[in-house]
RNA sequence: CGGGGUGUAGCGUAGCCCGGUUAUCGCGCCUGCUUUGGGAGCAGGAGGUCGCAGGUUCGAAUCCUGCCACCCCGACCA
């Protein structure tokens, strides 16, 4: 397996797919585009989900939830929408099946056609904003701060494992404002909240932004992102933030009475991450030894293998990793015993790098002789051999480590392929022989952008937002311009 | 939707051009013994609509026709 690994490191994508199969994560269904995400590749998704819904509560969001299936005249109300969507919607037309005539199998009833077709959700602003009008009445209704989890279906022409594909995960928040400025706050507050959780948890180093108009999310006027740069050089977008100002209100009669008794439009947001996070914690952390997962983000923090030939030494060696299990849980280290006589040591010890615990600790007889315990470190592979009494101290603070020295290390390596550019002729030869990020100046106009990916294929990631204002001229037509923007080639 | 490719056991594959015993090999799986501090060894065993449907032929995994599925590269996108 890490033979097949090392070997296909030259073409990233397939090392990709093959680390995520091979790491248990999830593997193509059979289903056009569809994954199937296997236990242990849910289990870190199930982490994402638990400290970002953690996150979104401690910023004053409930969670709700809307039907998959969306009538397709709802869909007619927000032109700029829609034309965003509807090339990539599947479509219900039916609602029957019947055994065919001439007994070659099932068909769809012809006689069971819907009167109005439903579309499987690719988004769900339609149908939130056309409850949100029955909900919302007075100010004393707003804000109105509300996530859902769902899954939602994109029929995209080519899918990709984790990054896309047609049926996807994700959370999507949509809330209701009084104000313009609070609702711009709501959406970077929640880009800032999203930026936050992949610099602690997944320990992905993001860069803030704003993206272009045409880069922009069907019918927002402003969307925020964060962008993430993977081990390839190509970047990626690890979440987004929008700001809808009152589009949505209106296409759907949203109002609401002020103190003054005047009837306004609500301003609006939505924002969402996706399973496509595990992607990105795939391809920037893994190596060619399997994933390596961050310490805050790892459902298994820690595992013990035992050592023993017989059944007097599993006894003992179970005693002292139980012990050890104990006292590790009991400073909130979320620890795994790997008890099972099914599996040799050697094994283990290849089965928990390939799935990325940050810690791996090994008790054998002579650990017990010894009173010592092996530690082995999954990001940089190495062991030592500490007494038991040092061991909980020694793994406690190594999260702490092997956390910073994974931002540390995604950090650098963003460091080392991010680019300034001064001209088009740079650029190019930056982004052919190195990649990454590369941060230069820009007219600020669609035909720019346009032509750059035309000739280039890559695209303005987004205006960062921390970028010092410059004064400069665009690389491409000369023309003024008062800030550098980040170019990348994208997933 | 354009271009390319692949369908043979749970996974990865040989065989196909040039039709001919019982379809190859590795991993995995099962049983037994020995093993267990970096993916164990030996012996035995199970597992196949050769993607589907037709056709050609004495005979088809192999040749022909049609269909289906998936993958990769583009255009589109979280």
């Amino acid at each position: 397996m890490a033979d097949k690994l090392t070997t296909r490191a030259e073409d990233y994508s397939k090392w990709y797919n093959d680390l995520v199969l091979m790491a248990d994560l999830a593997e193509n269904s059979g289903v056009r585009g569809c994954m199937v995400i296997k236990p242990y590749g849910f289990a870190i998704w199930e982490r994402m989900q638990a400290e970002l819904d953690r996150m979104f509560k401690e910023t004053g969001h409930q969670n709700a939830y809307f039907p998959l299936f969306i009538p397709k005249s709802y869909f007619s109300k927000e032109a700029s929408h829609v034309d965003g969507f509807a090339k990539e919607c599947a479509v219900v037309t039916h609602y029957r099946l019947r055994n065919a005539e001439d007994g070659s199998g099932i068909e769809v009833d012809p006689t069971a056609k819907l009167e109005e077709e439903l579309i499987v959700r690719p988004t769900s602003e339609t149908i939130i904003w056309d409850t949100y009008r029955k909900w919302i009445q007075s100010y004393r209704d707003l804000p109105l701060l509300i996530n859902q989890w769902a899954n939602v279906v994109r029929w995209e022409m080519r899918t990709r494992l984790f990054l896309r594909t047609a049926e996807f995960l994700w959370q999507e928040g949509h809330t209701a404002h009084a104000t313009e400025a609070e609702a711009i706050a709501e959406a970077e507050q929640m880009m800032n909240v999203y930026a936050e959780f992949v610099e602690t948890y997944m320990a992905v180093p993001v860069i803030k932004g704003t993206k272009t108009e045409s880069e922009r999310f069907a019918g927002a006027l402003e969307t925020y992102c964060i962008e993430a740069l993977m081990q390839d050089g190509k970047a990626l977008q690890a979440g987004t933030s929008h700001f809808l100002g009152q589009n949505f209100a209106k296409a759907f009669d949203v109002k609401f009475a002020t103190k003054e008794g005047k009837q306004e439009y609500v301003w609006a947001t939505s924002w969402g991450v996706s399973t496509r996070l595990m992607g990105a914690l795939v391809m920037t952390h893994s190596d060619d030894n399997g994933l390596v997962l961050p310490p805050n983000l790892a459902p298994d923090q820690v595992v013990i293998v035992p050592i023993y030939r017989n059944d007097e030494q599993f006894e003992a060696v179970s005693k002292a990793a139980n012990e050890l299990m104990g006292s590790l849980r009991a400073k909130g280290i979320r620890v795994k015993f790997d008890n099972r006589d099914t599996h040799k040591p050697g094994w283990k010890f290849n089965e928990y790098e390939l799935k990325g615990v940050p810690v791996r600790l090994a008790i054998g007889p002579k650990d017990l002789e010894n009173g010592t315990v092996e530690i082995a470190r999954r990001d940089t592979l190495t062991k030592e051999v500490v007494t038991r009494e040092s061991v909980v101290e020694t793994v406690a603070s190594l999260m702490d480590t092997i956390q910073k020295n994974l931002f540390q290390k995604a950090s650098m390596h963003r460091k080392e392929h991010t680019t300034t550019v001064e001209s088009y002729e740079e650029f190019k030869k930056v982004l052919e022989a190195k990649g990454g990020f590369i941060v230069a100046h820009w007219d600020g106009t669609a035909e720019t952008e346009e032509k750059i990916k035309n000739e280039t294929k890559a695209t303005i990631r987004c205006i960062p937002l921390e970028g010092a204002s410059e004064a400069g001229h665009c690389m491409v037509t000369g023309k003024p311009s008062s800030q550098r923007v980040l170019f990348a080639k994208a997933y």
